[in-house]
DNA sequence: GAACGATGTTCTCGACCAGAGAACGAAAGA
DNA sequence: TCTTTCGTTCTCTGGTCGAGAACATCGTTC
């Protein structure tokens, strides 16, 4: 990583680590997952606990995500958050198309998963919550790209090998921005249909995607 | 600090300025009210951004809370969810004694208050979200002391000078464990008056407390 | 009960990174 | 236009973060 500040990427990594395990996690287990050595962990979970951001069970010492986050989340302005305002027309158009709706939210090295809600069927469609959807192969990250400034566009894709493909994706783009929404078959998962739509923000730039994710008919 | 990893609490800070800054806030504005060098507060501005823990408007270049924070709150086992468990709770308390409640976790530097309560009155009791009660001075700071591991509170305890306020503490602090409960007058703020309760989580340790406040009869 | 393996925690040391501060560019106000 | 203020970039150096080993403490196994 050529700028930000590496120690707290890897403080960050812990954190979601810890977010994502089924259950309380040991500093052994992190180190591995993350290929870190285990006082790196340990010192980096010291911080963590003393900010509240994780809680650690003092019999087994290990360690769960803490009440501070909760407390962060509640204070994104009402006017901004993105889950809470989703949370109602989520549920509508789940009802209304039946299919399982997911929503995703930018962030720079793909597209996050940040809620889905789930359509009443024996056949749950799995898109799990807290996944990375590549910018270039998902309905989602096309319908974020299309509608993003140019330039920033461009950075996010400067990882994207082969002219051919480059052309093809950008005559999507295009598509996406004419036609307001984007239809994507099998990308993510072989079988699975996707039609995305952007989301944007007061001052209009694109901060999500909304889609509709189903089996092939 | 003598543990942990220096860096990340410091981006912490900036994080948790963002997130309680009223509105978007600049690089300038974190720098000079942590004490930092602006080039720090950006580089550290730039790992959260790519995280997902901030939102950067492109037209002002000012900062604020991103959907990241959810989506971990989000994560949090339904089982220790500490503010979604006291929410009814809570609110019932309120009508039953028509005062404001206060609910506080457990952080090494004090106790922070995680979620407030506040009845129908015109005079608002102003215990704001967010804030850190020191554990030696308010009712759910003496309340959770009293009911952790005995060399887990002293630890907390040593920077308390004085024998004199160490023996009347310990009294209170025995007290507290003997009836469940204790009471505070003026400690935090002049003229307000508190009674907080332990809250412990499934394995039996103290995590919180809750609190009923109002003012002097 | 001794030997073992796995865990969390502490320690030391060197490479390297984070932070101070200055400098730049741009935008806003006077 | 001049001035101020802000975000961003640059460079250099001291401090600190990470690897690895050592220690402590568990359960487990024989």
């Amino acid at each position: 990583m050529d700028f930000g500040v590496r120690s707290t990427a890897v403080a960050l990594d812990i954190l979601e680590t810890v977010a994502f395990a089924p259950k309380e996690i040991g500093v052994s287990a992190i180190a591995t997952e993350l290929g870190l050595a285990k006082s790196a962990v340990f010192r980096h979970l010291q911080t963590l606990l003393d900010r509240g951001y994780v809680r650690r069970n003092s019999a087994t010492s290990r360690y769960r995500l803490g009440v501070k986050l909760q407390l962060l989340a509640q204070l994104t302005a009402d006017e901004d958050n993105l889950l809470a305002a989703a949370e109602g027309p989520m549920s509508d158009l789940r009802d209304e198309v039946g299919e399982t709706i997911v929503l995703s939210a930018l962030e720079r090295s793909g597209v996050r998963v940040v809620a889905t809600s789930i359509r009443n069927s024996m056949l749950e469609i799995g898109v799990r919550v807290g996944s990375l959807l590549p910018f270039a192969s998902s309905a989602q990250g096309k319908t974020i790209l299309a509608h993003l400034p140019r330039e920033m566009a461009d950075q996010l894709l400067d990882s994207v090998q082969g002219e051919k493909i480059l052309r093809k994706l950008n005559r999507e783009l295009s598509r996406a921005r004419r036609q307001g929404w984007l239809e994507s078959a099998g990308e993510v998962m072989p079988g699975v249909n996707a039609i995305a739509a952007p989301i944007f923000d007061a001052s209009d730039s694109c901060i999500g995607a909304i889609a509709v994710v189903g089996l092939f008919a």
